[in-house]
DNA sequence: GAGTGGTCTAGACCACGAG
DNA sequence: TCGTGGTCTAGACCACTCA
């Protein structure tokens, strides 16, 4: 189907990966270091460096600086589920995913106020989320709420994230979904590479008046993480009919 | 925010994308020569194609074999809107989309069993479908329909694939959205590099009986393309109250 | 054929991680 | 400190586009 690539990276590229996938090399083994490979293969450093950002691109390989090349853990897809109310970025609780959220308080500016329909300075509180899978991450959600809507008794722990699901009635939540390339900030905490591309994810949600009671950014790494939106649309054919 | 990045290429980078917001470098304009630019900068030739590649993964600049990198026109995004029913990759009507479609008889095979739910070899018609504005491409998609969906009797036009609308009342539309890099195919026929990540969407729609009407492979650009999901909340607490 | 980008080489030097 | 990957160089050769 595909004509074979012609080029000695992806010959190398599709050799590594064979010996991957037919287990010659293991799932979090080491590979040898990228002289070696480049002496065995008889090409120049930077090319089988190139080679190598192929594998990485495919979410085959992990790159460590200063400790060499790792051959990723079968790819673990996490999957977001869209279509609402979410507190973090909900994966299916099949797997166990750790969830640490910092709840952080700060004033709208730039595109939040936008975003969220408020006027600058006005108070929010920002939940910054990381989900991880053992050690690696699997997404990162920044979230933001007028304050107001944040009760303030409790302390600011997991249950205030979780209020978003009861608290008001909501309305409309619209959900936009693109490709783009981390920022170095996402790229060091999702402990990806730079040019590996994300799923972003920007959801608003509205509650029954039009109000925004949040605004999520969300980021997923490109590798290991789908979106999934399903729509009932026997709903919305009962609702016509009335 | 960002810490101003340090290695040479990211600095060149900066510089192009900077001229080309400023207006110093117009919107389909031709760069000056790799060879130029690298004197320019007084880098080498590798640095400096580093440098335009980073500036290509934004979608602002497009290489040309042969030809030169151009400054690529003012981002025109497209949006795919989610939630069923689309007959292609419908965007949004607002901007005149060239949509060509290619209709194909053939059997079911490989993944395309499961995804429909149907058997080995049973007969399905594929419509080819590829959208541009102007002559870039901003859309591929690969759409299967079990042949008996199809009326046999109009040519396989445009119309056969707007029936979709019409014929069977929809029952559940599953969207799975992921990233990844383009096949060399879908690179070549959308005209991107095989670097640039696309949005990849599965589309799954069943009619009321669970049947599986359509199943739609889509393939969008990232640097062009977003795609849209809006969940109305206000219907489900309706009929949630029944 | 002249000029363009695409690929590759064979090194050099720096930055990071672990012992 | 030592081995690792990260960046860069200066040039070679090939493939494509266009006149």
């Amino acid at each position: 189907m595909t004509p074979p690539a012609p080029s000695r990276r992806h010959a190398i590229a599709d050799d590594l990966r064979n010996q991957i996938s037919k287990g010659h090399l293991k799932a979090g083994e080491r590979l040898p270091s990228e002289a070696q490979l480049a002496a065995r293969y008889a090409v120049s450093t930077p090319t089988l460096r190139n080679a190598l950002a192929l594998l990485q691109a495919e979410g085959l390989v992990e790159k460590l600086h200063g400790s060499g090349n790792f051959v990723r853990h079968p790819l673990h897809r996490t999957t977001y589920v869209g279509g609402g109310h979410t507190p973090s970025a909900l994966a299916p609780a099949e797997r166990a995913l750790h969830t640490s959220i910092r709840a952080t308080n700060l004033r709208a500016h730039g595109h939040l106020t936008a975003l969220l329909g408020v006027s600058p300075r006005s108070p929010l509180m920002e939940f910054f989320c990381i989900s991880r899978e053992g050690k690696t991450p699997h997404s990162l959600a920044r979230i933001y709420v007028p304050r107001d809507l944040v009760p303030a008794d409790g302390p600011e722990g997991l249950l205030t994230a979780r209020l978003l699901d009861l608290c008001p009635p909501l309305g409309v939540v619209q959900e936009t979904v693109s490709s783009r390339l981390p920022t170095p900030d996402e790229a060091t905490t999702l402990r990806i590479s730079p040019n590996l591309a994300i799923l972003s994810i920007t959801r608003v949600a509205t509650d029954t008046t039009g109000r925004v009671v949040e605004a999520a950014l969300l980021a997923l790494p490109g590798d290991r993480a789908d979106a999934v939106f399903t729509t009932h649309h026997a709903a919305e054919a009962r609702r016509a009919e009335r």
